[in-house]
DNA sequence: AACTGCCCCAACCGCATTGGG
DNA sequence: GCCCAATGCGGTTGGGGCAGT
């Protein structure tokens, strides 16, 4: 065997968390930011690695996450980007505000992927594949599309110049705007991991039921295909841009579940503190702000594992703004508080959600 | 009802990368 | 430049749920 994981040597708990350390893990983060992970356990009061509460925290707890299927949009989406990107997760997910690289991984590995081979299309190359490669891959799925070397490839771009290099492929074998695929090319090799803000930046509407598009998306959609195109190339995106618009950002989502657990936290908050205003809190992928509105109407709502998927949160998030980028409370080493009058200079939103189940919780611009 | 096999997904593992001393 | 700890990421695993028998 490999070497002991650090919670073999520490004696700390594995597998899957209980609502009580999840509780735990929420109250200390939405109070204190994320900061120094390995730290977070020891004084959040759990027995789990700090890499466990940071995998628990981005991939279930963080309350910009998304819940429940993925829409027609991300599916498509997501089959674009992973021509383009292969197995980069975490990149991929960077392009899908509320959802986790992990969510996305098994999505891809559960559903997308099979789908694509029944249409007779390697999805490592998301090329369509010859009769040969059907039946061995019938026989043994994912051997005959791992040792291609065009699946090879992909997947072994880990640089940023291989990266250049698949673009230049990419937008050498198709006719294209150049001036877009510049803009596109550039903004992907730019980009950080988990910018939540990144998609945006390519002028993300969102229609009233919740899901999400991009005009690169839905005009790609609407003008290049009825489904899937397995022949897509990223390049001939019709039109991106760079300039993002926060007026743009009307709905977006917060997932029940971990709303309900923010719910659940400020509903403690209001028995503790009845001085405070208002609440912010900043994290690596954004901070998000709440007040005692949303206190107030947090009533009848506890922590448990039956009530975090299916309570009712009637919440509103004023001064969403992922972007910026503060110290941690954390790191300061105190719980900040501010007023709303602390974000007047950068776009405010608020965020309701209707857990009615069929409403997908949005983004107000004010 | 009991068993089996399959699927999904949360969580783990280990390598790569980053950053500070 | 080296070392080490922390963090990021992608591949993999295993447990629970569910359908079929």
């Amino acid at each position: 065997m490999g070497r002991h994981s650090c919670c073999v040597q520490q004696k700390l708990r594995k597998g899957l968390w209980s609502p009580e350390e999840d509780e735990k893990l929420f109250n200390y983060i939405t109070r204190f930011g994320v900061g120094c992970w390995s730290s977070v356990p020891k004084l959040a009061g759990l027995q789990r690695c700090g890499k466990s509460c940071r995998l628990r925290w981005i991939n279930y707890l963080r309350p910009d996450l998304k819940r429940g299927m993925f829409s027609q949009q991300e599916e498509d989406l997501i089959m674009s980007l992973h021509q383009v990107l292969g197995n980069r997760w975490a990149q991929i997910a960077a392009q899908l505000p509320g959802r986790t690289d992990n969510e996305i991984k098994n999505f891809w590995n559960s559903c997308l992927k099979k789908k694509l081979m029944k249409q007779g299309i390697d999805p490592n190359t998301h090329k369509p594949r010859t009769e040969t490669e059907v039946t061995d891959e019938d026989n043994c799925a994912d051997k005959a599309s791992l040792s291609s070397p065009q699946a090879k490839g992909l997947q072994a771009l880990s640089t940023s110049s291989e990266m250049e290099q698949a673009f230049d492929h990419l937008n050498s074998t198709i006719s294209y705007d150049g001036r877009v695929t510049e803009a596109s090319r550039e903004v992907f090799m730019t980009k950080p991991v988990y910018d939540p803000l990144f998609l945006f930046e390519f002028q993300v509407g969102v229609d009233q039921s919740g899901g999400y598009q991009s005009n690169l998306q839905t005009q790609y959609q609407q003008s290049l295909r009825p489904s899937y195109d397995p022949n897509f190339e990223f390049g001939s995106m019709p039109t991106l841009t760079s300039n993002f618009d926060h007026g743009n950002m009307e709905n977006s989502n917060f997932s029940g579940n971990s709303a309900s657990r923010m719910r659940s936290f400020l509903l403690n908050e209001a028995k503790e503190s009845s001085s405070s205003s208002s609440l912010v809190v900043n994290n690596s992928h954004g901070g998000f702000q709440m007040n005692n509105n949303m206190v107030e109407n947090s009533s009848n709502f506890s922590w448990d594992s039956e009530t975090k998927l299916a309570s009712l949160f009637h919440t509103q998030f004023h001064g969403i703004k992922s972007e910026e980028v503060k110290p941690s409370v954390w790191q300061e080493g105190q719980l900040h508080t501010y007023n709303s009058e602390d974000f007047n200079t950068y776009p405010l939103t608020s965020l309701s959600e209707d857990l009615s189940g069929a409403n997908m919780d949005v983004f107000h611009h004010i």
